[in-house]
DNA sequence: ACTATTAATCGTAATATTACGATATAGCAA
DNA sequence: TTGCTATATCGTAATATTACGATTAATAGT
């Protein structure tokens, strides 16, 4: 029997785990879609709207920005932040691929 | 300015949430990986092919199983665990939904 | 019945996550 | 400068995750 060994250092396999555990969150999954709910950058009113506290938001938005998944800059007294289009499109790219292997091939007979 | 109140409770929400979270870890997406390279259930050497002890590869099957993404059943003195189809068709449509919906609308003048 | 084997579960330690309040930082307004 | 506001960061506590070895439970083979 040919033991397909498996390489857990993959970058696809960690980057991809990486973004999944990202949005593994369903503040972070708000706050992105929040993001995307405007055609701006937000600036400043996202605590206002995640019913949480300021400092526990600023902690999702840095594990998002860490991802790659926004981008924020302080412009003022406010920081801005917006969808990082290329986080989410690899993303996309990323759990296409995963969920597409996983599809194919058919189910075989027991299952 | 309407304060678009966000729930956390949201069924999708949460739901994608978990589904994105059980798929957050390197190992558990290289399980799900080696059960679909085969077209039958796996009986048995998952833990063979996973450079991890048998106990953590047990715990990594549970949540996959417990998140709806993998079917496991006993089998004699073996288990055997194969790929559900409903929660894999259920993490792409709930990804994909989410993918979508953080692609549109365009991508404002800042970003 | 006895033994070997498979896999789940238990116990545990190390680390990570999540949330909060408090504090620090930095820009704006007076 | 002095204060005000917005947000990041710090410190901390509670909980969750991840990994391991040891144990248990159940089956298969002798």
């Amino acid at each position: 029997m040919e033991t397909t060994r498996i390489n857990l250092e993959n970058k696809t396999l960690v980057r991809t785990a990486a973004l999944a555990k990202a949005i593994g969150h369903p503040v972070r999954i708000a706050i992105l879609q929040f993001l995307s709910s405007r055609d701006v950058c937000i600036c400043g009113d996202i605590t206002d709207v995640i019913p949480l506290a300021q400092s526990t938001v600023s902690q999702h938005l840095k594990v998002l920005k860490e991802a790659g998944l926004i981008k924020g800059e302080v412009e003022g007294v406010k920081s801005c932040y917006c969808l990082n289009r290329e986080g989410i499109s690899e993303l996309e790219q990323l759990l296409n691929s995963l969920v597409s292997e996983l599809n194919s091939p058919e189910p075989g007979p027991c299952c």
